[in-house]
DNA sequence: CTGTGTGCAAACATTTTGCAAGCAG
DNA sequence: CTGCTTGCAAAATGTTTGCACACAG
């Protein structure tokens, strides 16, 4: 039984990734872990090129390519270690999966991003899937609205 | 005080669509209902692209371009007379905002769309921005899995 | 060694924009 | 008439792919 990705520290999601490798018969490369790590370190929202930016930078002699990024990302998000959510016209969005699940209340006015978790929705809609014969394995939840910041300006 | 869009027939819809486009100064086109039209003819989640290639077929005298498809879609969501939502790797989806709301359930297999909608979770909702401090504007719902058909493949 | 991974650049796909001609008001 | 709108093509954006060299196993 694998461990609850939530939980975990950085050495078990190494770990992880390389059973992941391992099992596809893929290899672990220094580009693969510069991306893993950087996704663990900033456990905030990406978009695909600021990955890649932050990459660049925090590991210059790497020289990675954007390409890299792309096909690291899909890697990762095919098993699970990360995820991804469209915002509206800010495009897609990578984070890592190692929190627990929580979805996302935006801001429309500045963009701010709060994560909430609620286990009586998801229960709701573990409950909607069944009555459609649907098995669920994922879902997003995303509520726009103005902060209260923004709702006095 | 507005109609409900939810109860729309089409001649509400466009007169709508008239008082809008006279307050921002735009103007009545042949394109521009020709797109709003199929739209409403086909409550279904278009591509920019799809919604493209219909328009062009219904209307082949318009010689219609991508181009004013794009512009058009712009203009009707900016006046939510269509919303849309980001599917994982299909691309944006359009459609008409004449029904009410109701949230998506995505079959991973097939991409078929099914629509639902819960008044117990968007009460939820309503405390979640609530406890935040927002004011909840708008909100998205999808809901990934495996429909029954794919689930005996 | 073998075969996968990489960076690069080119290719693609999607969306936006500049422009001259068309047409609604 | 005036100036918004259109189709077209070009440009801009975002993502994927082919290739030759690099390197993990």
């Amino acid at each position: 039984m694998q461990k609850d990705l939530a939980t975990m520290e950085y050495d078990e999601l190494l770990a992880e990734f390389r059973v992941i490798l391992k099992s596809n018969k893929l290899k672990f490369t220094s580009q693969r872990e510069a991306i893993l790590q950087t996704l663990y370190s900033h456990p905030q929202h990406f978009t695909s090129e600021n990955l890649y930016l932050l990459v660049k930078k925090n590991y210059a002699k790497l020289n990675i390519g954007i390409a890299t990024v792309y096909r690291t990302l899909s890697l990762l998000e095919e098993n699970g270690l990360v995820s991804s959510i469209s915002l509206g016209t800010q495009g897609k969005k990578f984070e890592i999966a190692n929190k627990p699940h929580h979805d996302h209340l935006i801001c429309e006015g500045c963009g701010e991003i709060i994560e909430f978790e609620n286990p009586k929705i998801e229960q709701l809609q573990e409950e909607i899937a069944k009555e459609n014969g649907f098995l669920l394995t994922n879902h997003l939840m995303q509520l726009y609205g103005i902060c209260k910041t923004c709702q006095t300006k």
